[in-house]
RNA sequence: GCAGGGGUGGCGGAGCCUGGAAAACGCGCAGGACUUAAGAUCCUGUGGCUUAGUGCCUACGCAGGUUCAAAUCCUGCCCCCUGCACCA
């Protein structure tokens, strides 16, 4: 069996005949798409799940008689190519064993992958490549990749209708920064890859003299009520540093070095922490305190200067009893809660048995009594009084900042990070940040509205949705680097990939046109005429015929994507489309999928367990593998992709083909209207799933089932006839398989292609529950039997079977509707049945009275049974014999255990 | 911390919405057939017990509750996973 012969053929041959290339006009139409790949690598089978899944819901639509577009493109903005090719042209050991290792890129291609746009191109021919190989059917004529100048240009627009509506703010921004290479950096480019995350923090202006302040930072500036001191620590120096309102503000030198970044002042001075040490200084609340010394305070965390709350703060408490100070600066308890103590610093401190504050108990004493007071305190003094603390927390902080006396300052809240450069990472405020407004609440409704009218699937992930839409603030939207569309209002920036990757399926439907066009051309009044009707059609001389083709492909039908962009692209997306196009244009739906583990494990680089998806599909065949990655898990859950299953659809598979030399011919025997049956049952039950998009139901019942039932035919049939078993079947499952189906479909002599058909209508008269029940009495009686026999000690001659009197089906119907006794036995007095024996039976049912299946009558089951007896007596090794139970031979007095659908079996 | 999802055999996982024979389907494992042998393939079995009469018992994270009936509905607890933005 050669699948991998078979796919080539077909493959061929629908490229030869433009099969997937639609009209831009015509019936009604269907128009996918899912997340543009990332040309930085080649697809591996998780990447093949998303595409296969799309592939089906639009091969699907394609029976059902829609004219299909389903196009792709390869997404290159931002800095990760860049990257990737300054590492092949530094020789990056670690890259470069990927590339061989797992990749399998011949080492002689590395030079030319350092510079960007060959690695760009490689990749995505790579990709292309094994997108076809897996036949998908995708109109190739739209490709285009987001550094191209016509899709600048529509970037350009789209940025500026942002614009105008107000939806693109200029601001300040926090960011990760490493000063050693003057660049941001998140989670890859640290150490370790730690997630660098950044945390407001209170800085509180205490008075040293008139316009000088020590500068205290905090996480808790409602404590402040009860601040007894300040602790500097003695082996520091502080800078003094004057800002732009004119004050002196003194911090810790180690803590400026990062501040500098965020708060703007230059340096006049430096003085020794110990020439401040036991001066007093003013608190914002105008009380005079003094200024301790304590080692545990560290330099270069927050301002590197700290203020003592020792009745709340066990670090505080502690400190003040070391240095002998509690009698002169008795704790001031602000925050109470249910069951605290008078002093809760003092309480934790005790109850843990912590000895000092170099003790590791200090952090958890700390640690626990935060918790609590976060929790469950509430304020007991200053104007917040009666305030559960985490609300005063926020008053306090606003209230001093507008009252000038603090300002808020950012830290790394799991610090410190190393940059990979080795570089300690800081927080650095930028001034000229341009963001993406999500945070306006007209745009989110408008975007509520948009999801909305759509269908998402899985239904459970909306509420994600909509959570992700709340809690949208301003995005960033440009970058200082990397590849992409120049940002239309700062020409030094770039716009960010998350931003140009929300509305660009609009340009797919008319992608193919604009190859030929200039980039001048491509105005905005231009493209506000296509896209959005405005303006006149004389703008262009291709306006009107464009805006004709985006008409006819938009809205969206379907977006499909990864369960990871659920969060970040997938929103956009949505909010977008919202604020861009009218209500008309906005997409109709989302379908969302899990990851593909490998055996088991998440796939990774470091693990080497990624399987390439062009890989698997020399090893086990496209069809394979489509199918492996898609029938195994619900959409939404992981799939685990095992060798061993691989391998197991690929015999099954091998079988199907074996049984095409039995599809010359019908019949019409018992078998045959039993697997007619069947087929006609999943056939009807399918539409249904396909447009749930459940696939691993459709994979279990139209393949592992339908195979195990041909099986059982095979078993049962005299001379087996597939013809139009083949015939529908193929068609049917042609989404998952249509190499397969393709193949099949010429097997039988058809013309034209199995992927143009319609899809095959489920004929309901074959759908028969007596004949199905039947055949299922037969089965069991096979299995029943064969116990039995066991027991028996020896190979019996003779079987024996008596299917059960009419009065018994009659009690049994009453049992299982009324789920009683005493309807069935009123029948059975009514039918003058023997009140002993339907007693008897009726206890009999009453344990399993709720799982009853509807009986047959005896007639029917007498004769599916006596049809089989040929069949029964070759599976048993025996010659069996049927009979009614009424006619039992002498000595066969067991025959009177017969139940509906259980006959009695007695063997010789 | 906040938000979302989840705990069912040796394993992956059905079943939960809508209460009514838990473990579909697959993998693995065991036995058999075929084979010189192995592999592949096919058949049979795979929670426990039991019987020549097609059955009985035990099990769905823990503890309660509702109900004739709970994996399923309700309450509390324990544990696990994912995301929290400038990153594609």
């Amino acid at each position: 069996m050669d699948l991998t012969g078979i796919a080539e053929k077909w493959q061929k041959e629908w490229g030869d005949a433009h099969v997937y290339e639609p009209l831009d006009e015509g019936g009604e139409k269907k128009f996918y798409t899912a997340a543009f790949p990332y040309p930085n690598s080649p697809q591996h089978i998780g990447h093949g799940r998303t595409y296969t899944i799309l592939d089906i819901h639009a091969r699907y639509a394609r029976l059902n008689g829609k004219n299909v577009l389903l196009p792709m493109a390869f997404h290159v903005t931002g800095t990760p190519i860049l990257a990737m090719a300054k590492k092949v042209r530094e020789k990056d050991p670690e890259l470069l064993s990927i590339f061989s290792n797992i990749y399998g890129i011949p080492s002689s291609k590395f030079a030319e992958l350092g510079e960007p746009e060959k690695l760009v191109m490689y990749f995505s021919e790579e990709i292309e490549q094994g997108m076809k190989e897996m036949g998908y059917a995708i109109d190739w004529r739209r490709k285009f990749y987001t550094f191209d100048a016509h899709f600048n240009k529509f970037i350009e627009w789209h940025m500026k209708k942002l614009h105008e509506m107000g939806l693109i703010v200029k601001g300040s921004h926090r960011l990760a920064w490493c000063p050693s290479d003057n660049n941001v950096v998140s989670s890859h480019d640290t150490k370790g890859d730690v997630d660098p995350e950044i945390e407001k923090v209170v800085a509180i202006k205490f008075a040293l003299s008139a316009g000088e302040y020590l500068v205290v930072s905090t996480y808790r500036p409602e404590t402040v009520y009860g601040v007894t001191n300040v602790w500097l620590n003695p082996q520091s120096t502080l800078v003094k540093v004057k800002v732009d309102s004119g004050e002196m503000l003194y911090f810790a030198k180690e803590a400026w070095e990062s501040l500098s970044l965020q708060v703007s002042g230059k340096v006049v001075g430096e003085v020794s922490a110990k020439e401040i040490i036991g001066k007093n200084v003013e608190s914002p609340l105008g009380k005079k305190i003094p200024v301790f010394e304590a080692r545990f305070v560290e330099q270069e965390v927050g301002t590197g200067i700290v203020m003592s709350v020792p009745a709340h703060a066990p670090f505080d408490y502690l400190a003040l009893r070391e240095i002998g100070k509690l009698k002169e600066v008795p704790p001031i308890s602000i925050i109470e809660y249910r069951g605290s103590a008078p002093i809760p610093a003092q309480e934790y401190v005790e109850k843990l048995g912590v000895k000092d504050t170099t003790d590791p108990l200090a952090d958890t004493a700390t640690r626990e009594l935060y918790k609590k007071e976060a929790h469950w305190g509430r304020m007991k003094a200053g104007e917040f009084s009666g305030m559960p603390v985490m609300e005063a927390k926020e008053k306090v902080g606003e209230k001093f900042e507008k009252e000038g006396k603090a300002f808020t300052i950012y830290v790394l809240a799991n610090g410190p990070v190393f940059c990979r450069c080795g570089c300690k990472i800081v927080v650095k405020k930028v001034d000229d940040q341009w963001f993406i407004d999500y945070g306006n609440v007209e745009w989110k409704n408008k975007a509520k509205e948009c999801l909305g009218q759509m269908s998402i699937v899985p239904e459970i992930t909306r509420k994600e949705y909509l959570n992700t839409i709340d809690w949208l603030k301003e995005k960033a939207c440009t970058r200082s680097s990397g590849l992409g569309t120049k940002f239309p209002f700062d020409e030094t920036k770039i716009v960010e990939p998350l931003s140009d990757s929300t509305i660009y399926m609009a340009f797919y439907t008319v992608a193919h046109e604009l190859k030929g066009m200039k980039t001048s051309e491509l105005t905005p009044q231009f493209f506000d005429y296509v896209f959005l009707g405005r303006g006149r059609k004389e703008v262009h001389p291709k306006a009107e015929m464009l805006r004709k083709k985006f008409l006819y492909w938009y809205p969206l039908d379907a977006r499909h994507s990864g369960a990871d962009l659920v969060r970040n692209h997938l929103p956009f997306f949505i909010l977008n489309h919202a604020a861009i196009f009218p209500p008309a244009q906005w997409p109709k739906s989302i379908v969302v999928n899990g990851f593909v583990l490998m055996e088991g494990k998440k796939m990774s680089k470091s693990l080497g367990n990624i399987l390439p998806l062009r890989k698997a599909v020399r090893e086990y065949g496209a069809d394979v593998i489509r199918f492996s990655v898609v029938a195994g898990a619900d959409l939404s859950q992981d799939t685990n992709f095992e060798k061993s299953v691989a391998v197991g659809v690929k015999e099954r598979v091998g079988d199907l083909l074996a049984l095409l030399e039995y599809a010359r011919t019908d019949r019409d025997g018992q078998a045959e209207k039993w697997l007619r049956s069947r087929l006609n049952r999943k056939l009807k039950e399918a539409p249904q799933l396909y447009a749930n998009m459940a696939l691993r139901e459709l994979g279990q019942m139209l393949f592992y089932e339908m195979t195990q039932e041909l099986h059982w035919y095979m078993k049962r049939a005299k001379k087996p006839a597939l013809k139009t078993f083949f015939e529908k079947w193929a068609i049917a499952f042609s989404p998952f398989m249509p190499h397969l189906s393709e193949e099949i479909w010429h097997a039988l002599g058809k013309k034209g292609f199995a992927v143009n058909e319609r899809f095959p209508h489920a004929d309901e008269d074959a759908i028969d529950d007596e004949i199905e029940a039947g055949e299922r009495v037969i089965s069991e009686l096979i299995y029943d039997a064969e116990k039995i026999a066991e027991r028996f000690g020896k190979t019996p001659e003779k079987v024996y079977v008596y299917t059960a009197s009419e009065w018994k089906r009659g009690v049994y119907e009453e049992m299982r509707e009324s789920k009683n006794m005493n309807p069935a036995l009123e029948w059975a007095r009514k039918n003058k049945a023997d009140m002993g024996k339907a007693a008897a039976f009726a206890k009999g049912l009453m344990k399993r009275v709720h799982a009853l299946q509807p009986a047959l009558s005896e007639e029917v089951e007498f004769s599916a049974l006596f049809d089989a007896s040929e069949f029964l007596s070759k599976e048993l090794g025996a010659r069996v014999v049927v009979k009614k139970e009424a006619d039992a031979a002498a000595g066969h007095e067991k025959a009177s255990v017969a139940a509906p659908g259980k006959p009695a079996i007695i063997l010789e």
